[in-house]
Parts: structure tokens; C-alpha cells; sequence
RNA sequence: UCCCCGGUAGCUCAAUCGGCAGAGCGGGUGGCUGUUAACCACUAGGUUGCUGGUUCGAGUCCGGCCCGGGGAGCCA
């Protein structure tokens, strides 16, 4: 059996506990530095936390001088020893070797991790091995925070977690190209009709929302659009929430608390590992996430944010005209210059959105969308009233020329027990992006899919 | 898919007007009384992405292709 080692995360927490006494540990070697005269010093750092321990090898002891020189970068040990308070500057504790086991050694000269920064393009090349750095070491536990604050925070609120369908056989119009489903055998019959990989779980997701009111899915999804920008990925994860007796305005409040929830969770739990998003990639991040907290999103009408764009003396490549969708150099001067924070656009012309939302009472030619803007990132999320009157619908999906036979099902909670409802999707790598200000949505999730790009 | 930039040692990058292909880090060896990406000395390491062309001579100029990055579109 391995033995079981406390993690550096605990030692550091909980350090008064451990001071003085027998301890043992098990992680990987980040670097080695030998010093004059007989003494050697490795940091290990076993993922629990950014920080490392350093450990102190003393030569005299005959069997720990010839372990020391198989310990190179990259190794993985167990080493057991008595935690000491640091004598010298950058570490409050450390601990003093009695014994190390090497499990894994790690050539030198081929390891491909050294102990300096690399750039991104050539991690993404060993992304088995880009986990043992400290950005995407960082970067994992902060994903894995915001994971687990979306479940908390719709538990905490009663939503039910579903799990919509990895295959479907609906292509939720408007939301870009889709991956078929294909076998070895049976090429595209195997499921006797033609299937695809998700690319959104709303529609399911309102399926269940019109019977337990309020639900969320959080999983995969899949475009196959040949986009290649440092937003996008062909598989990506989507938090959606979907409420019944909901309507914009519910939708909004949903939004925004969700955001405050979220990056509240991430300062107060990934306090180090964003420290150092901090110091080596935005050095304003940690204002930049406070505003995103604290602050209420600017709430503007599409039409309010076509006149403003329109008396902006900016001169912009795209035109500005009432009909015509938002550019991203539009989305950035209204987040980046003019209100300096989240903006939360809404009543959209319909002929830009899909057919699924509702369309204005008192304004026909536009429906109840919004889509909120944050610097940087652009749309983080996209979400809107759903239209629930079975007339109106039918009518909208009619004039996008859309397959009435295969939204029956859709028609039928418009037709049976319809309500009002209302729901988002948030991208979870573009919110990680925005948390970390990681450049590249491709250091955001661990084995990115971009077109020409798919690795393990 | 379109536009722009790039590809030189394991990594990060230099190489002036077309004239002997270099440095730092990493590796190896040796040194150094507690180091913080330690430091000092020595040392090995190259089909300059591929391909065709121009030239006495190409890392450098021209054509084609491949790969990477940034921007745009599409979108989350």
C-alpha cells in the first residue's frame, strides 16, 4: 500500500499542528538547488496548492547523498522528515529529510518542463504535461472552484441539475454548425435517423423547467464551425439555466447574482493561485473582478445602444444602423470605454436572434434577449424570455423557413400547461478566461478541441 | 473562411546591405558553509519548417506548401 502523505495545502493551512514533528509528503520535483558544502534544496509541489514545500537534504547522511542526484525536475518522491520553522527568507516552514523515495524519475535531459516560464503555444504541445506548471496548475483549480460554485449556487437557489442529451437530433437553429454523428457500420442509420452532438441543452433543459420549474444543465457542447480566435473551441462547456413563471427581468437578476456569486467564491477560495494570474498575466485583475462582484451591470436596450454607438464620435470599421447585429468593436466600446464594466444588452430586432424567443408586447419587431458583455471577453453570456404563446411561435418559426414535423415536441409544451420561462447559457471557458485573463481560451480547458487541433 | 505576423540549438530569442550561425536558459563536468527560476567556471549541442528558384554566395530575396500566433467573421 502507498503511504499516505499530507497535503502541502493542509501543512501550510494547519502549520502550528505539524511544526516540529515526524510528517510525510508526496509530490513532484520542481526544481533542485545545491548549495555550498554539503546541502541541497527541492521544492515539491504536490498539486493540493500553488505552493510549493522545500524540502532540506543533508549530504552528511550517506544514503540521502546518493538519492539526491537521481532528484531532477520532474520527479516524482515521498519523503518523510520533521517540519521546521524556515531559518531563511520566502518560506514560513520547511521540511527537514530523514528519508526519500523516489517513485518516478524523470531524465534531465529529456524532460521537457524546465524550471523557467514556457510559452503557452509549446505547452499546449505536451498538454499531458502542461498540468505540472504553475499557470495551468492554477488555472485547474480555479476551473474546478466555479465548477463547483455553479452547482452550489443553483442548489442553494432549489434549481434541479438535468442532464440533457450529449446526442440529439435537433440542431437548434441559429446556434452554428453541428457535428454529425457517424458509425463505422451503420453510417449515419444507426439511430435511424440522422443525429448530432449537442450544441446548446436548452431546448431539452426547458422541457424539464415546464415541469419542475427550475432546472439547470452544466456539461459539454460541440460547434463545428471553423472559427480559429483564441474565444472559441469546437467542444466547450455551458452552464444553462432555465425557470418557469420567469420572465427578462427575472432572467437578468438570475444572470448577475450567478456572476457576483461566482467570482465571490473564486476570491475568496483562490486567493494564491490568483495572485499569481495577478503578478505575471493582468496585473489589473483583481480590480477588474471586484467591479464584475459588486457593481450591477448597465442594463441598455439594443436601440439605446445603437444610438450611443451611433453619437460616439468613434469611427468603427462595421456600419451602425438599427437592424444590423453588434460588432465586437462595438461590444468593446460600450464594455472597455464607455461604462467600463458588464453590459447587459436586451431587446434585440428578432430577425438577429433565434426562434425561440419572445417577441415584445409592446415592441413587435424586437424580442426579450439579452446578451452580457464583459471587457475583454466580449458575450459571456446569451439569454432571453422564451416565447410561450404556441400562435406566436409558430409564426416565428415559419418565417425562418424552419421544419415544423420536427419541433412537435417543442410545440406541445406550447400547447399543453405553456408558461411563462425564461433561461441563459454561460460559456465556462470564457468565464474562466475572464477570471484568470489567461489570452487563449486553449489554456482554459485541460484537452482543448479547435479545428485541426485534438489531442489523447 | 479572410487579413496580418512568425517558424534559427531541448526552451526563449539574436544574426546590420545577401558574406564564417550566436546568446541566455536547460543538459553534462567541476567548484562554492542556508539556497529562493541560486551563483561561478568549463563543455557538448544546428538538415535555420518543407520544397523549388535567383545568386559566385541564401537564415536573409522570390514562388508553392506545411505549421504556429494575432485580428476579423461566426458564436458562448
Amino acid at each position: 500500500m502507498v503511504r499516505k502523505g499530507i497535503p502541502v495545502k493542509k501543512l501550510f493551512a494547519d502549520m502550528n499542528d505539524f511544526l516540529d514533528k515526524e510528517i510525510f509528503v508526496n509530490g513532484w520535483i520542481r526544481t533542485r538547488r545545491d548549495s555550498k558544502a554539503g546541502i541541497s534544496f527541492i521544492e515539491l509541489n504536490d498539486g493540493s496548492c500553488f505552493k510549493n514545500l522545500q524540502i532540506i537534504v543533508e549530504h552528511s547522511t550517506p544514503h540521502l547523498k546518493e538519492i539526491i542526484k537521481k532528484i531532477n525536475t520532474g520527479c516524482s518522491v515521498g519523503v518523510s522528515g520533521v517540519l521546521r520553522e524556515s531559518p531563511a527568507k520566502g518560506q514560513p516552514i520547511e521540511l527537514d529529510a530523514r528519508d526519500i523515495t523516489i517513485y518516478g524519475e524523470a531524465d534531465p535531459a529529456s524532460y521537457p518542463l524546465q524550471k523557467k516560464r514556457h510559452s503557452f503555444e509549446f505547452l499546449r504541445q505536451i498538454a499531458h504535461l502542461r498540468p505540472r506548471t504553475n499557470t495551468i496548475g492554477a488555472v485547474t483549480r480555479v476551473r474546478n472552484q466555479i465548477s463547483y460554485a455553479i452547482h452550489q449556487f443553483f442548489q442553494e437557489r432549489g434549481f434541479y441539475y438535468i442532464h440533457t442529451p450529449i446526442i440529439t437530433t435537433s440542431d437548434c437553429e441559429g446556434a452554428g454548425e453541428v457535428f454529425q454523428i457517424i458509425t463505422e457500420g451503420e453510417g449515419e442509420n444507426f439511430f435511424g435517423r440522422p443525429t448530432y452532438l449537442t450544441v446548446s441543452g436548452q431546448l431539452q433543459a426547458e422541457i424539464y423547467a415546464l415541469a419542475l420549474g427550475k432546472v439547470y444543465t452544466f456539461g459539454p457542447t460541440f460547434r463545428a464551425e471553423n472559427s480559429n480566435t483564441r474565444r472559441h473551441l469546437s467542444e466547450f462547456w455551458m452552464v444553462e439555466p432555465e425557470m418557469a413563471f420567469a420572465d427578462l427581468e427575472d432572467d437578468l437578476n438570475l444572470a448577475q447574482d450567478m456572476l457576483h456569486y461566482l467570482i465571490s467564491r473564486v476570491l475568496d477560495s483562490c486567493k494564491e493561485d490568483l495572485e499569481f494570474f495577478r503578478k505575471f498575466i493582468d496585473k489589473g485583475l483583481f480590480s477588474r473582478l471586484e467591479v464584475v462582484a459588486t457593481e450591477s451591470f448597465e442594463v441598455i436596450t439594443y436601440t439605446e445602444a445603437i444610438e450611443m454607438l451611433k453619437n460616439s464620435g468613434e469611427s468603427f470599421e462595421f456600419p451602425v444602423e438599427w437592424g444590423e447585429d453588434l460588432q465586437a468593436e462595438h461590444e468593446r466600446f460600450l464594455t472597455e470605454k464607455k461604462f467600463k464594466k458588464p453590459v447587459a444588452v436586451i431587446h434585440y430586432p428578432r430577425t438577429l436572434k433565434p426562434f425561440y424567443m419572445k417577441v415584445n408586447d409592446d415592441d413587435e419587431r424586437t424580442v426579450a434577449a439579452m446578451d452580457i458583455l464583459v471587457p475583454e471577453i466580449g458575450e459571456i453570456i446569451g439569454g432571453s424570455e422564451r416565447e410561450y404563446r404556441y400562435d406566436v411561435l409558430l409564426e416565428q418559426m415559419r418565417q425562418k423557413n424552419m421544419n415544423i414535423d420536427d419541433y412537435q415536441w417543442y410545440l406541445d409544451l406550447r400547447r399543453y400547461g405553456s408558461a411563462p420561462h425564461a433561461g441563459f447559457g454561460l460559456g465556462l471557458e470564457r468565464f474562466v478566461q475572464f477570471i484568470t485573463g489567461v489570452q487563449n481560451i486553449r489554456e482554459a480547458i485541460p484537452f482543448p478541441r479547435t479545428p485541426g487541433h485534438a489531442l489523447f
